[in-house]
RNA sequence: GGGCCCGUGGCGCAGUCAGGACAGCGCGGCAGCCUCCUAAGUUGUAGGUCGGGGGUUCAAAUCCCCCCGGGCCCGCCA
């Protein structure tokens, strides 16, 4: 058994013409990549345009190479090469479908569910660390793109035989968390309403905006300049208008909010202390902090439990500081040639970093950048966001071989100060091993989302938004199921949508929110491959029991829908390498929403249950069984299930 | 000002790493397909200076240079 028959026949391909190449054009330097999957069928299964580079070396035109290398490899004996070409130039492999089709059913009957995970030539300790959203209010569909690039991720990994833990880290110590405590220290330990991180990021948002309007109305008295008067009373405005419609959402909490925060003469102070207390470990302060995030996070678990993404470890930030781990890193980072003291704050000299060890260790793609410094340590001595961060990855990488961050590209330049100081501290693995897979912000039409301002759409609201579409769609098609698989059904589906749009695109790229990205129940989307995957499943079901594939002779695929479909299920383990070789699901998205088009022009066209011949019956429903498992896995690796009916 | 990312039919995207055969897909438009395995499907059709200009090459959406438009970063914030 094969389990990857499409990488066998590129193989036999490859090999083969670099034997003939050997023998022909000695001299002859191959590139890496020698076939590629033509544009259309009619050329093949792979092609190979040699030749055209053959040409300019020897002066011999392309078509004339190509003939002649079509000849010496004519003279060998293949497997899963039926012939070979020579088009214009090109050298095309056409593939023996039949033989390609048995090995892939019987890859496909073998693996079942782990056909198409080929397992990675070594097996490294990977820690992904994903979602780590502000715990001051609830997931919103921003970090939701995070949380579900980051599972999708570790599944891909998983999938290739590492091993994989899923970290969320806690960023507790932030100015955020110590707004929200002291909030809730105004209100005197209030009751709270509703879903906890909702209630808590009502909280922030009220509080920053009051805190915001006061100091602002102070540096309003000071300011004597007009233009500056100007752009602080405007400023102002906006905020009043947040807080008025805040106001109008929880009166009660908001105006006893409000007449607190007016009754303290420095609320930001007020605010800092609080930072610094917990920084310091004082009991109360750490029972009041410690008390909110697990509020918060108790909200984060029950979203992501519903969004199907489990976590393997929750990270404090703040134990990092508590257990010394942070001072440790510092001392150490001290005695390297590229911190110093600069106006009285420790300071992490990235650029000469990257000069001296740069060059030589970092890899290619990020050259050799213009990097600012880095403050660790601030002149009153607490530290800094990246400082805790440094102790924290060199935690990562006392057990991890590779340590995979999905966070914003906007951090782009921390993740390279962080390597930097990695490197510095001789962490020589963070090179290639400390990797960021960064991703783009979803925006609101018009505006971004802003916690402070209180603008997002929560991952609850548009999950909510999204199971009761596909309920309505789920009783119009399948009035029969039961309530619980109705539900579950629309579940998975409202799901598949959301998760589909989000890693279907490229994450460099920007998104714009809109629910009908999001909610899209047709082609191109989640739903669209789940109902490929269910109508597989529904062929099989009543085709009853399945025989043994048949071996290569008696299959009968000849229809050009037949052999594209079989050409595209042999190829998912190749694919699947690909994705998660270079950390792109993007891949495999757009490859499942392939396999779904030609799985449909085939259904469409050529009925199985009542094909014209048992055997091209029986070898129809091995292709519908390929289909069902490719599909089935695909969208497992993706974090999307694949419901039998729908 | 410096660095990075994005720019592909009206809209949303794939393809760019590794140059190759008529630039793919979806939405929307128009015209069809359910006595036949779920029409969340499918067939056809109209719609494109691949942001612009140079260059390299037998061959450029893809590589190089310049420019334009949009975004992000350059904090003793996180």
């Amino acid at each position: 058994m094969n389990p990857n028959p499409f990488g066998f026949f590129r193989e036999e391909c490859e090999n083969a013409l670099l034997a003939v190449l050997g023998k022909v054009y000695p001299d002859f330097e191959a590139p890496k990549y020698l076939t590629t999957i033509p544009s259309s069928p009619q050329f093949g299964e792979l092609s190979s345009s040699l030749c055209f580079e053959l040409s300019q070396k020897t002066g011999l035109k392309s078509s004339v190479i190509a003939e002649n290398l079509r000849v010496e490899l004519s003279k060998l004996s293949f497997n899963l090469v039926a012939k070979v070409e020579a088009v214009g130039g090109y050298l095309n492999f056409f593939a023996d479908i039949p033989q390609l089709a048995s090995l892939t059913f019987e890859a496909v009957k073998e693996l079942g569910r782990s056909y198409g995970l080929v397992t990675a030539a070594s097996s490294e300790k990977i820690l992904v660390e994903h979602t780590s959203a502000n715990p001051s209010g609830p997931l919103h569909i921003g970090t939701a793109r995070n949380a579900i690039l980051g599972d999708a991720l570790a599944r891909l990994l998983e999938g290739r035989g590492h091993v994989v833990r899923r970290h969320f880290y806690v960023n507790d110590m932030g100015r955020q968390v110590a707004t929200v405590a002291y909030g809730f220290m105004l209100l005197g330990k209030p009751k709270v309403e509703g879903k906890p991180d909702e209630w808590l990021g009502f909280l922030y948002t009220a509080v920053h905006t009051l805190v915001e309007i006061t100091s602002l109305k102070k540096r309003m008295g000071a300011v004597k300049e007009r233009v500056e008067a100007e752009k602080l009373k405007r400023q102002l405005g906006e905020l009043v208008a947040i807080a008025s419609e805040l106001e109008s959402q929880r009166k009660e909490v908001f105006d006893r909010l409000l007449e607190a925060v007016n009754a303290d003469s420095d609320p930001e102070k007020s605010i800092e202390k609080i930072l610094k207390l917990y920084e310091d470990g004082d009991p109360r302060t750490v029972k009041l902090i410690r008390r909110i995030v697990n509020l918060c996070l108790r909200g984060f678990r029950k979203t992501l439990k519903t969004a199907g993404i489990k976590f393997d470890a929750w990270d404090w930030e703040s134990n990092l500081v508590w257990s010394g781990e942070v001072k440790e890193v510092l001392e150490k980072l001290k005695k390297t040639p590229y911190v110093k003291l600069q106006r009285g704050a420790l300071t992490f000299d990235a650029r000469l970093a990257a000069e001296t060890l740069g060059a030589a260790t970092l890899t290619s793609q990020e050259g050799l950048p213009e990097v600012s410094p880095l403050v660790l340590v601030r002149g009153d001595g607490t530290t800094l966001y990246t400082t805790r961060d440094i102790a924290y990855h060199l935690k990562k990488f006392s057990w991890a071989d590779r340590a995979v961050n999905v966070i914003g590209v906007d951090q782009k330049l921390a993740q390279l100060q962080l390597k930097l100081a990695l490197l510095a501290l001789k962490v020589s693995k963070a090179a290639d091993s400390l990797i960021h897979c960064a991703y783009e912000l979803v925006t609101l039409p018009g505006y971004k989302m802003s916690r402070r301002r209180g603008r997002y759409v929560t991952f609850d609201e548009v999950m909510r938004e999204a199971f009761a579409m596909a309920y309505k769609e789920v009783e119009k098609r399948s009035p029969d199921m039961s309530e619980r698989r109705k539900k579950e059904t629309a579940k998975a589906v409202g799901l598949g949508a959301i998760k589909y749009a989000m890693l279907s695109v490229s994450p460099l790229k920007v998104v714009t929110f809109s629910w009908d990205r999001v909610l899209n129940l047709e082609a191109n989307s989640g739903p669209y491959i789940q109902y490929a995957h269910a109508r597989a499943c529904s062929i099989l079901r009543k085709a009853g029991a399945l025989p043994p594939p048949p071996p290569r002779d008696s299959l009968l695929l000849d229809n050009p829908l037949e052999k594209q479909l079989l050409v595209k299920l042999a190829r998912l383990p190749e694919v699947f390498s690909e994705a998660a070789d270079s950390l792109k699901p993007e891949i495999l998205a757009e490859y499942a929403n392939e396999v779904a088009d030609s799985f449909n022009a085939f259904y469409d066209e050529l009925p199985v249950l009542k094909a014209e011949s048992k055997t091209a019956k029986k070898s129809r429903m091995w292709l519908v069984k390929a289909v069902q498992v490719v599909l089935g896995n695909s969208l497992r690796l993706l974090g999307i299930k694949a419901p039998f009916r729908m």
